[in-house]
DNA sequence: GTCCAAGACATAGAAGCCCGAGGTATCACT
DNA sequence: AGTGATACCTCGGGCTTCTATGTCTTGGAC
């Protein structure tokens, strides 16, 4: 493939997206960015100035909360874990999501069954 | 269903799904919202201020063409077509959505074989 | 010893999309 | 006469996203 296809992320998928790399555990900003693109195999990217601004969103929502801690390598970062609220914003976002990809792909393969 | 799940579109969305409505023959703006929503079965909304907007958009990239003519009901309407580079652009835009639940899908799906 | 890449955070600015609200006009029915 | 559906349109606020830029530290290359 010549060209990396570069996707950008639809307007609130980059929240949920967030939302479920930390229930996996606490993580920091700079890992979230790395283990999307990494688990979606390049697909998603997540450029700073998208990710930290949600970040901080998501912490003004109380969905998130952070202390600072050292990382492996000895360095100060910023892990973030999921509050109670945030793991429900999760479940309710993720059945969002759901709910939309399948009236998508309802609208999608209409494309036989038209006749009219 | 107590709460009707109203589930606004992520941006950008709507244009795939109007051109693949177009691409089933000429429909006119208001006949698509009804479209959308009926084959979605009530989960896709496409208020007027997000349609027209789209539909001009989508005719100034020159993806779309439309003529006036008149309803099966004789009222005018502006009917809408696919243009060479609007049949493109859906197959474009379609694999780019396949390509992102796809991706997206890697990512919720990680919950169980993180392990770490 | 110095330079550069990478890790790690942050903000600002521009561009873009979505939607609610409001406006026009025709037609059918009551 | 009035209501509701059909059918179009625009404005404005609000929210996200991305590019670009900036800071600081660590570790390796030269």
């Amino acid at each position: 493939m010549p060209t990396p296809p570069k996707s950008d992320l639809p307007q609130g998928t980059l929240d949920l997206l967030i939302l479920k790399i930390v229930a996996l555990g606490p993580v920091h900003g700079y890992a979230i960015a790395q283990r999307l693109e990494q688990v979606s195999r390049g697909v998603v990217h997540a450029p700073e100035g998208s990710l930290y601004p949600a970040l901080h969103r998501l912490e003004n929502r109380a969905l998130l909360a952070a202390d600072w801690k050292q990382t492996d390598t000895g360095r100060e970062a910023k892990f973030y874990r999921l509050t109670r609220k945030g793991r429900a914003a999760l479940a309710s976002e993720e059945a969002s999501w759901n709910r939309l990809i399948e009236a998508v792909g309802l609208i999608l393969q209409i494309a036989e069954g038209d006749a009219k």
